[in-house]
DNA sequence: ACCGCCGGGTGCC
DNA sequence: ACCGCCGGGTGCC
């Protein structure tokens, strides 16, 4: 256990307080717990540690500690080698860091080896909690890697502690306290229901571009959740204390409130121009931001020194240029929505006047370095035109990096690369130097890996305010949640130990409380409206009316023999991987064949490349060749996009010789730990990192316009033709071009490129492309197709999501017209499969919570003999 | 009595 | 700790 650094609260005397709880829960919760350890295997990661047994175990010299714990809190055990009176020490602390007592000697001395040689986490619940002030019982779970559970267990039992494995019994008082959790996750379930969101807010005069009601809602839950001091989720007043029900922790302060939170409107809805809305209308005590008044230019760039010399001289007198200046002030006022608000002078004055200058002042804001531009875009926009804010973009190489300048302006933009980059020489950062007024993760799911370098500069920042704004806040899993409510320093749970125990492990497990409270805890804090969201009967934004319409396609009779042959010779090839039990480690071939059926849907032209490149020849160069091509079909075709180490979709994807797509950083750490015989996670041939093969940099981009000649049509592409007008969008795997001009969109282009075709696609101009070939799973969600209102999916992908997010590239805020969307399926075809599962994989996404990495695998396998009709 | 018993001093690691 | 443990005072029935 790290315990958390920053202990707020010296808890006093609530030493023999008494819940009146009935205790109205049987073993069976616990049970259901217990027997979901033995059905997992065994994880490397700390959260998915099994649990070895139960201990009862005293608590002591509680008189020498002001921690103070609750019946039933849970406490966390840290060794400390350093102690002077007994080297194997463990000391117990409560949530906060605050000592309660130690571990009694034989104890300690037993849990000291367990603990030291990483045989065992041990977490510590207090069943009774602080009744005299001496000693108390404590519950001790143990928990670790399935290999090491037997040499705790013996090795406890040696020293005359033996742990109890049989999950009843002795675990009573465990279940009470599970019992307990669920009961008060329950309360807490319908307060958070409760906490209203749906206030408007009008925002300051500052703001140029009126909201829409949806945004003054997102403005006015924005300015609450900064200025209102309500308690965080899962705390409660009891009496004179504050109590969290979800750890039991009690202390006589309130708990600090998160002053920010997640706001995860779908794109489109406005997150920016709310953010703008937010930094505009709500500065010190929820009132506007000063601002200047700015009419033109040069009046700006007088007024300015004025400002500057009326305060330098403090007498300075002259009649003219006071009548100026009180005439500016007025305006100001204006501007700045009430008459109190003194706009120029006031902020002036406070900036200048008070020693604290610039502190907790300015918004810093984070984005990618792709959505930068339209930040600026985005403050040009919506601002005032009369209104002078300060936005300093802390960019390039020539940026400012006086902290005085910085904290002078009303906004610093910057991108994660930056101020990563700072952060690696952290004295010299400037933004680390800074205590910001508030600070806004853009695309903040950026930074969900806790490991990375950004990560730990973003985490290191001092703010009054943090915000996250994401369309896509926990896409992959829970796992991705941390690292945001660290940042947002939501206690205790930016303490990772407290997480792992209390939300992320319950949850992996299966746990219906867990998930419960991750779900109030979520609630609490974010703020999620997608584009079909109503208020009050009506939706959020007009967007025109979107259809989707299946056309099924027949294939041509040529078509549907080849297609029929292709099958059988398939459907025996994988008929025999299924008997044989080694679908998974032929995988490669297995896609290979699905592949193949697939493109025959699509146009049999597709094939005859496809087909000679399997042929034989195996010299380095051509591995490394086919390698490369089947990474290119397994990421085009979004069956396996997910990495099997991480469980989240591959980044920086590498294929290994046996043909499977991992992370780069997932299959090198297990090659690392590995060691001498490092084996593939999905079939077990040895792999080795210099036989890892990416994809290359940048594929020969230009132009590989295939021989037109030779093209002749299929059936879906025949559909097509019938159909074409306006601009469409083509979400296609296998992209060919016919008659049109078009533009082409896929996942190997460079950042540059992309762009680039993307303007020439929106731009009005009248010999702008009408069709753009998209590839299914091309570009990021902030793609704005919206010059589009006709979409062909080609293709069906094996994730609707995928298909939803290409739909709402075009079917967004902005679009104009009304929307067809045109789904082609081959009948009597592996195309229909994939739909069938497709609507199976709806339900499943809901479970996924609780879905192991081998469950995982298993449904991979039932998925393809579904395909198959095996 | 090289014991038992009583009662005061004392008390984490 | 309304305990246990220690060690000094004490000592038959």
């Amino acid at each position: 256990v790290s315990v958390s650094a920053t202990s707020l609260v010296s808890a006093t005397s609530v030493r023999g307080w008494d819940h009146s709880v009935t205790y109205m829960f049987t073993s069976t919760h616990l049970r259901t717990v217990s027997m979901t350890f033995s059905a997992v295997s065994p994880e490397p990661e700390a959260d998915g540690s099994v649990l070895f047994g139960h201990l009862r175990g005293t608590v002591v010299g509680l008189r020498y500690y002001t921690g103070v714990v609750n019946r039933g809190e849970m406490v966390g055990l840290v060794r400390q080698p350093q102690n002077q009176h007994d080297r194997n020490a463990v000391m117990v602390a409560n949530i906060y860091g605050n000592q309660v007592g130690h571990i009694k000697r034989e104890l300690a001395a037993a849990m000291a080896y367990v603990m030291d040689n990483n045989l065992a986490k041990v977490e510590g619940v207090v069943p009774s909690g602080t009744n005299n002030s001496f000693t108390m019982p404590v519950m001790l779970s143990f928990w670790g890697k399935e290999e090491h559970k037997a040499t705790v267990n013996e090795f406890m039992a040696r020293r005359g502690f033996k742990l109890n494995t049989s999950g009843s019994g002795g675990a009573t008082d465990l279940h009470i306290v599970l019992s307990f959790q669920l009961r008060n996750s329950f309360d807490n379930l319908f307060e958070g229901l409760m906490e209203s969101k749906d206030g408007e807010k009008e925002a300051a005069k500052a703001v140029g571009t009126p909201l829409l009601p949806h945004q003054k809602q997102a403005l006015s839950w924005m300015c609450a959740r900064e200025n209102k001091s309500g308690l965080p989720p899962f705390w409660e007043k009891r009496g004179e204390l504050y109590y969290n029900s979800l750890t039991c922790f009690s202390a006589k302060e309130i708990p600090e409130r998160v002053r920010g939170g997640i706001l995860a409107d779908d794109m489109g809805l406005g997150k920016t121009l709310t953010t703008i809305a937010l930094i505009l209308t709500n500065f010190h005590q929820g009132k506007p931001l000063p601002v200047e008044k700015c009419v033109s230019v040069a009046v700006c760039y007088f007024f300015q020194h004025l400002i500057f010399f009326t305060l330098c001289l403090n007498n300075y007198s002259s009649c003219e240029e006071a009548s100026v200046f009180l005439e500016d002030l007025d305006f100001a006022a204006a501007l700045g929505g009430s008459a109190t608000d003194t706009g120029v002078k006031k902020k002036k004055t406070a900036k200048k006047a008070t020693p604290t200058i610039g502190e907790f002042e300015t918004t810093l804001i984070i984005a990618p370095l792709s959505v930068l531009s339209n930040w600026l875009d985005q403050f040009e926009q919506h601002v005032h035109p009369d209104v002078k804010l300060n936005v300093y973009l802390y960019y390039g190489s020539a940026r400012n990096r006086s902290k005085k300048f910085l904290s002078s302006q009303d906004v610093v933009i910057t991108t994660y690369n930056v101020l990563s980059a700072d952060f690696s020489c952290k004295s010299k950062s400037p933004l680390h130097g800074i205590d910001w007024l508030r600070i806004v993760l853009d695309e903040g799911h950026i930074i969900r890996n806790p490991n990375a370098q950004t990560s730990k500069a973003v985490l290191d920042l001092k703010a009054q305010r943090r915000w996250i704004l994401s369309g896509t806040p926990i896409q992959n899993s829970v796992k991705d949640l941390w690292m945001l409510l660290a940042f947002l320093r939501l206690k205790p749970f930016d303490v990772r130990e407290w997480w792992n125990r209390v939300i992320q492990r319950p949850v992996t497990l299966g746990d219906r409380a867990g998930v419960q409270n991750l779900q109030t805890l979520v609630k609490c804090i974010t703020l999620r409206r997608t584009k079909t969201s109503e208020v009050n009967g009506r939706p959020l934004v007009f967007l025109p009316e979107k259809t989707v319409c299946v056309e099924q396609v027949e294939l041509s009779r040529t078509e549907r023999e080849e297609y029929e042959l292709a099958r059988n010779e398939g459907r025996n090839t994988i008929r025999r991987y299924v008997a044989e039990g080694t679908v998974l480690r032929n995988y490669a071939d297995v896609l290979a064949i699905l592949m193949r059926l697939r493109q025959h849907c699509c146009h049999p032209d597709l094939l005859a490349k496809t087909l000679s490149e399997l042929g034989a020849g195996a010299t380095p160069a051509e591995l490394r060749e086919r390698l490369i091509e089947k990474l290119r079909l397994v990421l085009a075709s979004g069956s396996d996009e997910e990495c099997s180490v991480c469980l989240d979709s591959v980044q920086l994807p590498v294929i290994t010789h046996c043909a499977h797509v991992y992370c780069r950083p997932c299959i090198a750490q297990v090659i690392s730990t590995e060691q001498d015989t490092a084996r593939c996670p999905l079939c077990r041939s040895e792999i080795k990192t210099s036989e890892l093969v990416e994809f290359p940099q940048e594929e020969v981009e230009e132009e590989n316009t295939p021989n037109s000649e030779k093209w002749r049509t299929s059936s879906k592409v025949h559909c097509v033709h019938c159909r074409s007008d306006s601009s469409i969008v083509i979400v296609l795997l296998f992209t060919r071009e016919h008659g049109f001009t078009f533009v082409r969109l896929d996942g190997t282009m460079s950042q540059k490129k992309r762009t680039r075709v993307i303007q020439e696609f929106q731009s009005t101009a009248a010999d702008s492309p009408a069709i753009m070939l998209l590839s299914l799973k091309a570009g990021g969600v902030g793609l704005n197709l919206t010059a589009a209102s006709h979409v062909f999916l080609m293709d069906p992908a094996w994730n609707p999501a995928t298909e939803e997010q290409c739909i709402d590239r075009c079917h967004r805020l902005g679009q104009k017209r009304k929307v067809v969307v045109t789904k082609f399926i081959v009948k009597d075809s592996v195309e229909e499969k994939m739909v069938e599962i497709q609507r199976g994989k709806q339900d499943l996404v809901e479970k996924a919570f609780g879905s192991t990495n081998s469950d995982r695998k298993t449904s991979r396998i039932d998925d393809i003999k579904a395909l198959m009709e095996l």
